[in-house]
DNA sequence: TATACATATGAATATATAATCATACAAGAT
DNA sequence: ATCTTGTATGATTATATATTCATATGTATA
């Protein structure tokens, strides 16, 4: 039996110290939840497409479900994900919802991932 | 019934010219769809997890899934995922396969991810 | 008040996907 | 050749989620 480096590595494994240096270094839970949550908000092709609309311009949901030829509802569905992720704030104006992005990092991240796969 | 500004607009709504504009900007379908497949990807704290592990050195399967505390089979199903969007590149010596980053950028979005949640 | 309109929401459906299990495959080792 | 080990993969299951439909809510207007 190989001798091990720390009483993290007690399993039987190839390689124990790699795997107790690793160990060290990972990320805490609610850091990589919070992370992928992130990531899946921006892993929808409709959000993409509303966070995009919604970076060049303040729009109300009406003009949002034209613009993406795509039902109200879904729409509004999609809206309260952004918004319950701070990432899309709105306004009320009489029968209207105006909504605009909350939060400019957004942008670049999206901006990164455009060019993530140009790169490719 | 209301002027309309070109022939793109023809739908009943409330903000035509908006609409028009904002069809216009519209993002090509297929780059839509990469970048969300690109964060789909990222969307997953299992990913997350195991791209942080390579970001630091190369790895073999056994021990990520040993560092991770999870089953060989689950890693390797996810390693598939990441290879496949060429996340990751991988060298094979004897029975082990070595895992490592293929792509930087991708570091670069966790890292401004990371930025992004921590502002939050 | 009654009606029309903009938006939100709950239920239902369809689809995607993450983990597990069993097993196949490939490469030493005996 | 057989056995063991590391990895990959197909099937299954459980869970998440995107859209649609029907309807509720809220606001303006006739």
């Amino acid at each position: 039996m190989k001798e091990l480096l720390c009483d993290m590595c007690e399993e039987q494994c190839e390689h124990p110290e790699t795997v107790c240096r690793a160990k060290a270094e990972i990320l805490p839970e609610n850091t990589v939840q919070q992370l992928a949550e992130t990531f899946k908000i921006l892993g929808d092709g409709t959000r993409i497409k509303i966070l995009h609309l919604l970076a060049n311009r303040e729009m109300c949901v009406c003009d949002i479900a034209e613009t993406l030829s795509m039902g109200q509802s879904a729409i509004s569905h999609q809206l309260r994900v952004l918004r319950s992720a701070r990432l899309v704030k709105f306004r009320k104006d009489g029968k209207e919802v105006w909504y605009s992005l909350d939060d400019d990092h957004v942008v670049d991240l999206m901006r990164q991932g455009l060019e993530h796969i140009s790169h490719t």
